[in-house]
DNA sequence: TTGTGTTTTATTGCCTCC
DNA sequence: GGAGGCAATAAAACACAA
């Protein structure tokens, strides 16, 4: 700011509230003032003399704006601050009856008070706004938490079903090459005539698997602990008209399975993926 | 003491409302 | 059109490390 402009520029300083505008060069102290001016700075803050004197002295225009010309811009003493904060926080908009009665019991102007809510209410809103994308920082970071969590379990899950699938898959060609063997020497496996009835090999053809090799103990089961197999509990559905594949299997409510085809797709996947319920 | 960052006081221009 | 609010900004006052 120029320092020439020093002191009122009452061309430009009437928008709000009528009166002129302090207009202080930059640096230095006003020479309106001379050493009191300096001294009074040099205190304290709390012992700096306010921009006012007494309530009656800002009630005479002519008075303060002729003859008490204003330092440069000071600050307000705590006493006033603290009044002008417990009025915010009753109001922290400004009537014009209290403006003037903040202002009187101040000695401050009425403009000085408008500013000081205004200001006062930007650092309301400035706060507002940081305490605002605090809470949705933190949401946001738990939110992200929880996702995070959840696609870990999901890739945990993932991977286990891809295992049980592969390991379900191994048995399911370990009995077809065991059905497949009792055919081309059934007494070899001292299998029961009749439980030709009760196995197939799912390969087509009529087969005779040794029982004892597919009874699965509870400890033998190929599934994840605390799962347990579940099928056709009325036992088993299947005949010799099958068309039988080597994925399939069926699961009997008493621990045997046999390899047997599904005939829809459906019931493949779920054999595959689906037939597990979590005790 | 000085440089620098922050806070406070004040102004300006624009907008809305009555 | 005047009054008042707000955002942006200037500038003084202040705090503090080096």
């Amino acid at each position: 700011m120029d320092p020439a402009r020093l002191i009122f520029d009452s061309s430009s300083s009437q928008r709000h509230h009528g009166q002129p505008m302090l207009l202080l060069g930059s640096g230095g102290v006003s020479p309106v003032f001379g050493g009191a001016a300096i001294s009074a700075l040099a205190e304290g803050a709390n012992k700096r003399r306010p921009f006012f004197t007494s309530p009656d002295e800002i009630l005479e225009e002519e008075y303060y704006y002729d003859e008490q010309l204003p330092e440069k811009k000071r600050r307000l003493t705590t006493d006033q601050v603290h009044l002008l904060e417990r009025s915010f926080e009753a109001e922290n908009k400004l009537e014009p009856e209290r403006k003037s009665e903040l202002a009187r019991k101040l000695g401050l102007q009425p403009r000085q008070v408008a500013v000081w809510f205004q200001n006062r209410r930007a650092r309301w809103k400035t706060k507002q706004l940081e305490q605002d994308f605090d809470r949705l920082k933190s949401s946001y970071n738990s939110l992200l938490s929880d996702h995070d969590s959840l696609l870990k379990e999901n890739d945990r899950l993932h991977s286990q079903v891809i295992s049980m699938t592969e390991t379900l898959k191994n048995k399911a060609a370990a009995l077809t090459a065991a059905a497949a063997a009792s055919v081309n020497d059934p007494a070899s496996l001292g299998v029961p005539k009749k439980a030709e009835d009760r196995l197939s090999t799912g390969s087509g053809g009529s087969a005779v698997v040794d029982a004892n090799q597919l009874v699965y103990s509870s400890e033998e089961s190929c599934l994840p602990e605390g799962y347990h197999c579940m099928g056709p509990v009325d036992g088993p559905v299947h005949s010799e008209e099958d068309d039988a594949s080597d994925e399939g299997c069926n699961y009997y409510s008493d621990g045997i399975f046999t390899a047997e085809h599904h005939q829809h797709q459906e019931e493949e996947e779920d054999a595959q993926l689906g037939w597990w319920v979590w005790n």
